[in-house]
RNA sequence: GGAGGGGUACCAAAGCGGUCAAAUGGGGCGGGCUGUAAACCCGUUGACUUCGGUCUUCGAAGGUUCGAAUCCUUCCCCCUCCA
């Protein structure tokens, strides 16, 4: 082993953070960023309108590059999403029309520009879509100068692959040649860009290696892979899709609140783990406040995390609008208020939530009546032909509807 | 190409002519406990309902029957074994 002392600023943080899985040469990945500002990169997948906190570890990963004076290259896998990496993936992905890949990427690259410094000329992300080349390639060209560098035999035993066939589920032809694309990717970045480094998930690991030999071989470049752990919840769940639908980190798909909330909720287990990784707070600063209370502690997670994606503002409403929501007994004053037609108000409670939530069917808000679950001003309604007094409205012009304990409406006429 | 096995609700998996809106487990939801956590306990989990019922669901389409998830025919899909 050699002196930790000596390591890279960057490579120390990454690991203390917890971000380090594994490196193809970390001696050597460390010696050449110390030695020099990089480029890197890290593909992201686009087919959803959005990436989910599934993502973010890779996001943050850019963003601790680019503190530490690397550029970040965005790869948003135009090309590569048209195929399908059959990494994890139990069955062939459905396929995309273009139109709704370029949608997707272009929502996607929001994201970005809010994680990453775009001020700076040397260091602002770099996006590229690898459609623009691997569309252009042909086909007898690619087999010979770059396909003689992949042998069937070692790609069989690629656990992307190996999985696949173990369990006797088809491959096809063209997800097998999903990992050469990738490797060619790298290569062509490489080339076209001087990208040194790739970063990725630890189920990416195959895929980045032969990136790596592929450069190795037909440039005779050193370049470097890198992996990050696979997060997963202290209940065993993966991160990012919850039952309620995923964590998306685009405003559109997911409000700031309901962001707040996902952090809120952390599992006790995983709350200093998840400081370290998704947010910004130095690791002496965390050190300093490890011993407070746990809900602090989510509170401050919440907020930091939902800081960085939305704003300081959205991330003191979202706490603000938490606090009193959750306080006994409070009137829901500040919830952003739902304008609900008097023709509606007047017909019973179970209509009413029904208009308000349309998720919810009719049997389903008839059952949580009758389990308690439905309150109208902290008053819980037992009767499902229940109408709502109009005169509560006539003291603060609104009323609050809560369902369970964590959703709440305030509902105005 | 030959021989078998199977497709059931969000998932897994029973049912194999009526008592089946479909056992059981997981998940979800709600309640209790608590800390907006975990664990645990209880309830619930197709839709609509004037709470009497009504309608739709067991791969798809037809058929037999008073009556089908269950039997028959055709089709689609998956798996196992042999070549």
């Amino acid at each position: 082993m050699y002196n930790y002392n000596l390591m890279n600023n960057f490579l120390k943080e990454f690991k203390d953070r917890g971000y380090f899985y594994q490196c193809t040469n970390e001696l050597e990945l460390s010696a050449l960023l110390n030695k020099e500002s990089i480029h890197a990169y890290i593909g992201f997948d686009s087919t959803a309108p959005s990436l989910h906190v599934g993502s973010l570890l890779q996001i943050m990963c850019l963003r601790l590059l680019q503190k530490h004076g690397h550029r970040p290259i965005v790869l948003l896998g135009g090309g590569t999403t048209r195929i399908g990496d059959p990494s994890g993936k139990e069955e062939t992905r459905k396929i995309l029309s273009e139109k709704q890949i370029e949608n997707n990427i272009n929502n996607i690259k929001k994201v970005f520009k809010i994680f990453l410094k775009t001020n700076n000329e040397k260091l602002k992300p770099i996006f590229v879509n690898n459609y623009t080349w691997l569309s252009k390639l042909n086909y007898i060209n690619f087999l010979r100068d770059i396909g003689k560098h992949f042998t069937i035999n070692k790609m069989l035993t690629f656990d992307s692959v190996k999985l696949r066939l173990e369990r006797e589920q088809s491959l096809s032809y063209m997800e097998f040649n999903y990992m050469i694309l990738q490797a060619y990717d790298f290569y062509e970045l490489n080339k076209s860009n001087k990208c040194k480094l790739q970063i990725g998930g630890s189920d990416q690991w195959g895929n980045i290696v032969n990136g790596v030999e592929l450069i190795k071989r037909e440039a005779g470049n050193q370049v470097f892979g890198l992996t990050t752990p696979l997060i997963t919840l202290a209940s065993g769940a993966k991160m990012g899709k919850t039952e309620k639908g995923a964590i998306w980190l685009n405003k559109d798909l997911l409000s700031p609140y309901d962001y707040w909330q996902f952090w809120r909720n952390t599992d006790d287990r995983d709350v200093l783990k998840f400081l370290k990784i998704f947010t910004d707070l130095s690791l002496e600063e965390i050190n300093q406040v490890k011993d407070k209370s746990i809900n602090e502690l989510k509170i401050l997670l919440a907020n930091k995390t939902t800081e960085m994606l939305h704003g300081k503002k959205e991330a003191e409403k979202s706490d603000k609008l938490a606090k009193n929501i959750f306080k006994e007994n409070s009137s829901g004053e500040s919830l952003p208020g739902i304008k609900v037609n008097n023709d509606i108000l007047t017909k019973n409670i179970v209509e009413v939530i029904s208009h308000v939530n349309k998720d919810i069917s009719k049997s389903e808000i008839r059952r949580l009546i009758k389990s308690n679950a439905v309150k109208i001003d902290n008053q819980s309604i037992k009767d499902e032909k229940y109408i709502i007094n109009q005169s509560l409205f006539l003291e603060r012009g609104f009323i609050k509807l809560s369902i369970g304990k964590k959703k709440h409406f305030k509902i105005t006429n």
